[in-house]
RNA sequence: GGGCCCAUAGCUCAGUGGUAGAGUGCCUCCUUUGCAAGGAGGAUGCCCUGGGUUCAAAUCCCAGUGGGUCCA
């Protein structure tokens, strides 16, 4: 850390009179205004000393705090930006929720690829950390969704020149701190009362200075200098261990917790209270609470005390607990009778602000990813209801918090959230049902459930342990719940980590010049000139181990693939020769055209591509455009693409929606998007500034993704803008007809739509209508009246089978009753019959239960399907029918068992089964005697 | 993206290779009758679909479909 000691000597605080001291308690170096102050001021050090004492001298709420901040920023040359999802994972695949208002332009903007919306630019930016989950309510300042304050400036060394996004400095540490300075200022803080700790920081392989601002107890900012990258050769080694080096980008990054500005200006005794003053109201008196005056007293100054412990740890909870009980001097469960269910009550304001971000961003829950995330709070929060007593519905205390945020899409919220409800009281109930027969079952056996029964129970159905020691409870059974329960789940889902293949970079290729795109000038054309500049030998990469090319072209309207469209293919044809073009790649720009024979390097080639191929793809390229316009337009603006794959006979869409889509809906969409073909609008492509374009569509352009680059290619259809770099027809006219062949649900929250285009589309058509005429013809009626008659057909047969069924029993009484045709033995003291009948199982099994209904012991072989046998003996006849059948089975080959009273066998060897009926008596005899 | 679990009577579920079951609901009758209840009898079923193994599959194996759940 002395490494960077330098970095903290600003000018800054030279002119402002600060000094730098080393805390008395945590050795932290810290500077401040006030030459007679000793320790840093950050908790454990010091107390909160802005609780029933505001640090401010007016009260802001949320929203007016927010204002505050972002308005000065304004005032003071900084553009603000509209705040970015929670849904981080919309824009990179590194993360699933915004943690950070950096997170917003990392990593396109921070390494310099993409110039800033802004530069400099204030936002306060939602976040969502669910590492405090359970600390939320609990601590009196943890929430998981926040607010994050922030400014930013995003600088190049000069000496670089236009080697990035941005150039030159826009200001750095000094300016930075000033600006923190003079923000406090303008709230009224008295300045000599703020410490800036030094703090470097490290994380995602960056690193650099950093400042932590203490004001009277609370950290209220983190000025971030964010100015070096990992490199083991690095001059620079931090915290982490690892070596780092400066970056020629320099970046600046705060972040002000606007709840915790909020309760400092307040002076609350937990920041729940200045935060969700409304919502702890409403939830209060909806869960029925009410304190004396003296208990009112006795939770404030409990709330006081947990303020100003350091509780991150749960182990602490209960420690802590036990403190501010002993120095409020009351018993620990009084004290807790009192709490908890504040805490509940907290945490349910914090958990409905978390999930009206996260549906208000259009997270649906699911099985997956952050839909899985948002089903955790949604669970959670609907157990910390019930424990309560809370019992507004839930989708009514989201939507309060929805509305304060100003969601539009309120009624989708709240139909997603009551979906979510009612599935989760079907899994409980289920799971309850399931852990009863299970405690019941324990409890006979006077064993406690085991732990792999808990494990099953949590891993497969979702039911936690504390829920099966409360059912088990009612019927007295023990459950062996051991400490490391999460951790034994854990285990069973250790398994072999898919490892990724590396490719070998060709140097060549990146000395190559990209290659002109001219399938974007012209989307529909097909013939083209182009010089050959390289061509790659790939030996065995064909399908049958054959050597192939990758020919390398200065410019090409082979489409490669991407987006979800296949590749084009075509042939590369010169004076002397023509290949045959399979597939077609890029990388970096550079587009690979993989063929069958080599071309020469210069050569001049004509390429052509096949034309009916690409057709049907751009076809079905603009109908997934319009497919998914439709499907929001039915489902709700919810609805995101989740995956597409276009195809030549049909493509698909994976859509994000909370329910099944059913046929009748799925008609709906259908509609629509062939409504939008006939209304024959064009197609357009333009390339703006990805900033303006995002300013004007919002984050919905990138349903496929993002792409990189100050500019990006939009693809307006009808209504629908997208991102996308995909070929696509003149006007939705081209596209002919669209028909959704099928829908299924892929994983829970995400709906497949697979459809088809233009001629593919009456192909399709044409294949389920063969298929219903056929069907009509087999049934020799109408197609309209294919169901009834299938109906009445399928009830008839069933009838039918009931009446064999009958007969077949009425058949072996007859035969049993009318004897005749078998042989009689005697056996001992009883009498055998022995009988061939040619018939299926269960017609053997009618006739021999008759016989030995009537006392005889039976004997029937049937050659009908192989040989089998049917044995059965009447109670109390000290015959093994199941001995019997193996010896008789044994002679034709096979096998056979069962009960003693009745078994079945049989095998191969059916011209053998009259030789096994003959030796039967005798087969009868052995077995009576032994 | 990966793992695990489930699919049998209208409903809730048993059945672990050998004659498909229980509880509840349903129908009929009896007792009683204000309602409820009780007794006797009866009907329930492509054991999700398709393949495989086997003399024999609801049962074992594979694939599919539908649902549930946990993890990143």
């Amino acid at each position: 850390m002395s490494e960077l000691e330098e970095e903290y000597r600003l000018d800054y605080f030279e002119e402002e009179g600060f000094v730098r001291k080393e805390c008395t308690d945590c050795g932290d170096f810290f500077w401040t205004r006030d030459t007679g102050r000793e320790t840093c001021g950050e908790p454990p050090c010091e107390n909160y000393q802005f609780i029933d004492d505001p640090g401010f001298p007016d009260e802001y709420t949320l929203e007016e705090m927010r204002e505050a901040f972002l308005s000065f920023f304004e005032e003071n040359d900084h553009e603000r930006i509209e705040p970015y999802p929670v849904a981080a994972n919309r824009w990179r695949d590194d993360v699933l929720l915004t943690q950070a208002s950096i997170y917003d332009f990392q990593p396109l903007v921070t390494s310099g690829q993409t110039p800033p919306p802004a530069n400099p630019l204030t936002i306060s930016q939602p976040c969502i950390r669910m590492q405090d989950i359970d600390n939320v309510g609990k601590t009196g300042r943890h929430t998981m969704a926040f607010e994050m304050m922030a400014h930013h400036a995003f600088n190049a060394r000069e000496e670089v020149g236009d080697e990035y996004a941005y150039s030159g400095e826009v200001y750095w540490k000094d300016e930075t701190v000033e600006y923190c300075d003079r923000f406090f200022e303008s709230m009224g803080a008295d300045l000599e009362d703020i410490t800036y700790i030094e703090d470097p920081w490290v994380g995602g392989g960056n690193a650099g200075p950093a400042i932590e601002v203490i004001y009277k107890g609370a950290e209220l900012a983190t000025l971030v200098f964010m100015s070096m990258e990992a490199d083991p050769d690095g001059d620079y080694e931090m915290k982490d261990g690892n070596r780092y080096s400066k970056m020629d980008t320099y970046i600046v990054d705060t972040g002000y917790g606007l709840e915790r500005w909020t309760w400092v200006s307040q002076g609350t005794p937990t920041v729940y209270e200045a935060v969700y003053p409304e919502m702890i109201a409403f939830l209060k008196d909806n869960a029925g609470i009410e304190h004396s005056e003296e208990e009112e007293k006795l939770v404030h100054r409990a709330s006081k005390l947990a303020g100003h412990m350091d509780i991150d740890e749960a182990e602490d909870m209960e420690a802590a607990r036990d403190n501010i009980a002993r120095e409020l001097d009351v018993s620990k469960s009084r004290l807790e009778d009192l709490l908890e269910p504040l805490e509940d009550i907290y945490a349910i304001a914090d958990h409905c602000r978390t999930l009206a971000y996260m549906l208000g961003d259009g997270i649906v829950p699911s099985n997956v990813a952050t839909g899985y995330l948002a089903r955790m709070v949604l669970r959670r929060t609907k157990r910390l209801c019930d424990n309560v007593g809370v019992d507004a519905p839930l989708d009514e205390l989201v939507d309060m918090q929805a509305e304060r945020l100003e969601y539009e899409n309120r009624d989708t919220i709240r139909d997603i959230v009551r979906t979510e409800v009612e599935k989760y009281r079907e899994t409980l109930e289920q799971g309850g049902r399931r852990v009863e027969r299970l405690a019941k079952e324990y409890a006979e056996k006077g064993q406690p459930i085991p732990t792999d029964e808990l494990v099953e129970l949590y891993d497969s159905h979702g039911i936690q342990p504390d829920m099966v020691e409360e059912i088990a409870a009612d019927f007295g059974t023990e459950v062996d719940v051991p400490d490391d329960f999460y951790s034994v789940v854990a285990s069973r889902h250790d398994g072999g980590q898919a490892f990724e293949e590396e490719e070998d970079e060709d140097d060549r290729l990146a000395d190559l010049p990209k290659t002109e795109r001219q399938y974007y000038e012209d989307q529909y054309g097909t013939d083209f000139e182009a010089v050959v500049l390289d061509v790659f030998e790939r030996e065995g990469e064909g399908d049958d181990g054959e050597t192939m090319y990758d020919v390398v072209l200065d410019q090409t309207m082979f489409y490669p693939e991407g987006g979800g469209q296949p590749a084009d293919r075509g042939t590369l044809t010169t004076d002397d020769t023509s290949v045959k073009v399979s597939d077609v790649q890029i990388e970096d720009g550079v587009i690979l055209h993989r063929t069958d024979d080599e071309l020469g390097k210069g050569d001049i080639v004509r390429g052509k591509i096949d034309r009916e191929r690409r057709r049907r793809l751009m076809r079905h390229h603009t109908a997934t455009h319009l497919v998914v316009h439709a499907a929001r337009e039915v489902l709700g603006e919810h609805v995101r693409q989740a995956g597409a794959q276009k195809g030549i006979d049909s493509s698909r869409i994976d859509v994000r929606h909370y329910e099944r889509i059913d046929r009748e809906t799925k008609e709906k969409i259908e509609m629509v998007a062939n409504e939008l073909v006939m209304e024959n609008t064009t197609v357009q492509q333009e390339w703006p500034n990805r900033h303006e374009a995002e300013e004007e569509y919002g984050f919905d352009l990138y349903q496929g993704g993002i792409p990189a680059g100050q500019n990006i290619r939009l693809i307006h259809v009808s209504e629908d803008v997208q991102a996308c770099g995909g070929t696509h027809v003149r006007r939705t006219g081209d596209v002919g007809t669209i028909k959704i062949l099928n829908t299924e649900r892929v994983q829970d929250g995400v709906e497949r739509l697979t459809f088809a285009a233009g001629d593919a589309a009456i192909e399709a058509t044409q294949r389920t209508e063969t298929a219903l005429a056929e069907a009509a013809d087999i049934l020799d009626v109408a197609p309209e009246e294919v169901p009834e008659t299938a109906q009445r057909f399928f009830d008839e047969w069933k009838d039918r089978g009931k009446q064999i069924e009958d007969l077949k029993e009425q058949l072996a009484e007859a035969r049993a009753s009318g004897g005749g045709s078998g042989e009689e033995v005697e056996v001992g003291d009883s009498t055998a019959v022995i009988q061939r009948l040619d018939a299926d199982m269960d017609e053997l099994r009618a006739t021999a239960n008759a016989l030995a209904d009537e006392g005889k012991i039976a004997v029937i072989g049937s050659g009908a399907d192989g040989a089998t046998f049917v044995v059965a003996v009447p109670d109390g006849v000290g015959v093994n029918a199941g001995e019997v059948v193996g010896e008789l089975a044994r002679k034709v080959g096979g096998g056979g068992g069962g009960p003693p009273d009745f078994a079945q066998g049989g095998g191969p060897d059916a011209e053998k089964l009259d030789e096994a009926l003959a030796e039967a008596p005798e087969v009868l005899q052995q077995v009576q005697n032994a």
